[in-house]
DNA sequence: ATTTTCAAT
């Protein structure tokens, strides 16, 4: 059910979760919003978006997409519905975009978004910590992508061709040095 | 080793 094909190559250079990640300069976002009223969730929609360069970045062209999407359900289902957003996304949000969709959450209460990051965007910059603690005091779930979310997002958005997702060198140990570092800003007050 | 980063020295 691959819905959106992104080249392995491709894939797996932005995704790898480097320490310093030289030349990423782009930010890839591959998402699915699925209802989550009912026992087994129901795909709504699946897609990948990357920056316009110079341009908006991922989570407002996201936040677009949403704004029309929700426009057009809750007409005929109203304020019952329940959505679970989930990225993988390949740097986390800059500030702004971390407190606009912070903002976003806090206005639509059926809303839940889950959010993995394979690494952190300037991690050591406070205002970007901001961001992140802003987005989880807003009832968003934050988190760094393991072999788990690189596997699914390999599984879903890749066009693989059949082939198995192979873990890169330094993956793990990266996974727990970006963990660590996420749990120490969204502990700070 | 102490580097990069939703591009542009
Ligand atoms: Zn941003």
């Amino acid at each position: 059910m691959t819905m959106v094909a992104k080249d392995t190559w491709d894939f797996l250079f932005q995704y790898e979760n480097l320490q310093f990640a030289d030349g990423r300069n782009m930010t890839y976002l591959c998402y699915c919003v699925e209802e989550k009223n009912g026992d087994t969730p129901m795909l709504l929609h699946i897609d990948v978006l990357q920056n316009e360069v110079a341009g908006s970045h991922v989570e407002i062209l996201f936040l677009s997409f949403m704004r029309r999407f929700l426009a057009s359900i809750d007409q005929s289902l109203q304020e019952a519905r329940e959505s679970q957003v989930t990225w993988y996304i390949s740097w986390s949000p800059c500030a702004d975009c971390a407190n606009t969709v912070a903002t976003f959450l806090r206005e639509r209460n059926n809303v839940h978004l889950r959010l993995f990051a394979s690494r952190l965007y300037y991690r050591d910059v406070p205002e970007y910590q901001q961001g992140l603690r802003a987005l989880k005091e807003a009832g968003a779930q934050v988190e760094i992508m393991s072999s788990l979310e690189f596997s699914d997002c390999w599984d879903h958005f890749v066009d693989h061709q059949g082939e198995c997702f192979e873990p890169w060198e330094e993956m793990d140990e990266n996974v727990e040095i970006f963990s660590q570092k996420l749990q120490d800003i969204l502990e700070t007050r």
